[in-house]
DNA sequence: ATATTTATCATACATTTTGTATATTATTTG
DNA sequence: CAAATAATATACAAAATGTATGATAAATAT
């Protein structure tokens, strides 16, 4: 296994992804066409049949290398610390990635596609640090479910992320990364 | 002014709602076509474009709907009472009214337009709060801007909020409000 | 109640976009 | 270099959109 893919079929990806990103900076997901994307890649429409049966499965399959990518960028993330160190160096390492394609999430995000973000934020911090979140007295006698937690911490700093992105100007990296740390409390 | 619209555009459009909804409820918006929801809403298609010239403009109408009914559960939520007080009862009205309109959120949610209530959430905080937030030391001494702190509440809150939605039999409302409660802090 | 207005309908048709099929060409791999 | 296969050119069918028009029905105004 681990067969090298055709490198006729990688370039045919990579410039459809370019070109689906290039076309969503320019307008909404909704009204770019098939024909759009292949007229502007330079490639044959049958070619794009080929590889996805739709437009939704082109923007997947776009979504799904960001994922990995981000996911790439915080697998060395060394997870010996306390929830808050993890939480905060995680949402370092995301900025740090978000601010790196910040061209490809503004797209993302002026397209509705961001909801993602929250999600694979929640799976991270379920993953990592739910065991100590468990055994954490404050918070277990908060009685404050832990899903609850979970998914407004999530929802809360991926929408500080996001907005940053659009207001890049206002604050930089380590204004936004102090905010964050504000947020954040010590305890959990 | 106040010209009353004709009763056969308010029915035209109720219909319209209706069947965007229940189609939504079964598919994916994104293939949901006109000639569908004509079909299913037993109107001609020649109406549909009298009214719309596409099927966006109709779940924009639609979604502007929602806001205003959610504005008018709201609009009598007197506000001369501390911020965490007012948002509080805020969201109190916010998920009653979701939790009547339910299937209408799912159906929302399912389709990846619940954006639009994290931006009313800040709007109704922003518009009810600043000043009082403004004024309050606590705040201004942790040196934390407003509009981040406000983006982090709307984008947490609605996201528990909406996921709630989707796991309504896992807590009533009356507790997720007390878990929403211990999530604002006291001092806001 | 009737006249007027106008929204809806039925129908037809042009255009756009999608989806599929096939033979040919070009590129990659072994 | 040979075999495999991805991409192309092309054609065409099907689906969906968008527009136009006269007839019909429903609502409003007098």
């Amino acid at each position: 296994m681990n067969e090298k893919t055709d490198l006729r079929i990688v370039k045919t990806k990579k410039v459809l992804f370019d070109t689906l990103l290039k076309l969503m900076r320019q307008k909404n997901f909704d009204k770019i066409k098939i024909s759009d994307i292949c007229d502007e890649a330079l490639i044959n429409r049958s070619t794009f049949y080929a590889h996805y049966e739709d437009k939704y499965e082109l923007l997947d399959d776009f979504i799904e290398d960001l994922k990995i990518s981000l996911l790439k960028d915080l697998e060395d993330n060394v997870n010996n610390v306390t929830t808050k160190e993890y939480i905060m160096k995680s949402l370092s390492i995301l900025i740090d990635h978000i601010d790196e394609k910040r061209d490809i999430y503004s797209a993302i995000l002026l397209n509705n596609r961001n909801g993602f973000l929250v999600d694979f934020l929640i799976d991270v911090i379920e993953r990592e640090s739910l065991e100590r979140l468990k055994n954490n007295n404050d918070i277990m006698k908060s009685e404050l479910p832990l899903d609850i937690l979970v998914k407004f911490y999530a929802g809360g700093l991926i929408n500080v992320c996001m907005s940053w992105l659009t207001r890049k100007e206002k604050y930089n990296k380590e204004e936004l990364l102090e905010f964050i740390d504000k947020l954040i409390p010590e305890k959990i």
